[in-house]
DNA sequence: CACCAGGCAAGTA
DNA sequence: TACTTGCATGGT
């Protein structure tokens, strides 16, 4: 059995902990709360969650408008629609016919195995959904655990490129953590908090839109200089 | 013009 | 297991 390089023990728990309710403290007081995710409906969160893979969130709100607009967000409604028409709608998000199949595929899969019940499937224990979130095509683990916290509220810390970022750049994490062994580091650490998870990804997302990009004004993040740096 | 954005799957060695 | 490549629009 392998162990994740750099996880600590028991010891860093609190520690490391600490220091990353100092940060989001820090984020808040800076940025105010996120309010995450900007979705009206667990759907239009898994929506949103398909459509922004490696995509500006601007382009995908289009999207959205369009998809409510023509009655389409909902489990029912997207499968009535030919995969090619669902490509044209979401075609401002990139990638669009990849992203049309994944929809469809969303939707066929809630119909198949829950008679088309998204509440039940949203409903089950967070580690049995995040497994069947894997399972189908087009969902990983960032789109997955996006779900699972925004749109079914449970536990799920959601690791993206940003997090990666910010915590490898502070020499907080290891260089070169894969996707599982950051989210185990943060599940580790962290008492499983809805809510503040919820607003923590909210916020690094927002630090790292402003800070983190390829023009990186790094010396006025206001991380700059934290505790760890090493 | 080049490069990036709230990833993922499939192919190769 | 660890790279590499295709997917594609819209903004800087």
């Amino acid at each position: 059995m392998r162990h994740g390089p750099g996880r600590g023990g028991n010891k860093v728990r609190s520690n490391r902990g600490e220091l990353i309710h100092k940060i989001f403290n820090r984020l808040l007081d800076e940025f105010g709360p996120q309010g995450w995710w900007p979705a009206e409906t667990p759907f239009e969160v898994i929506v949103g969650a398909i459509l922004t893979q490696n995509t500006a969130w601007k382009n995908v709100k289009q999207c959205i408008k369009t998809l409510r607009e023509g009655g389409y967000l909902t489990v029912e409604a997207m499968r009535q629609l030919p995969v090619s028409d669902l490509a044209v709608l979401v075609r401002p998000s990139g990638y669009y016919n990849q992203k049309a199949r994944k929809l469809r595929v969303f939707c066929d899969h809630v119909e198949t195995e829950w008679q088309g019940d998204l509440e039940g499937f949203l409903s089950q224990e967070m580690e049995p959904l995040r497994r069947e979130l894997l399972t189908i095509h087009g969902i990983g683990p960032e789109t997955a655990d996006s779900i699972v916290l925004y749109a079914a509220e449970k536990p799920s810390f959601v690791v993206d490129t940003y997090t990666y970022r910010i915590f490898s750049r502070h020499n907080w994490v290891m260089e070169g953590s894969s996707y599982n062994e950051l989210r185990e580091y943060f599940m580790d650490v962290l008492e499983p908090d809805v809510g503040f998870f919820k607003e923590l990804h909210g916020l690094l997302v927002r630090t790292g839109h402003l800070y983190c990009r390829r023009k990186p004004l790094c010396e006025s993040c206001p991380l700059q200089g934290w505790a760890g740096d090493d």
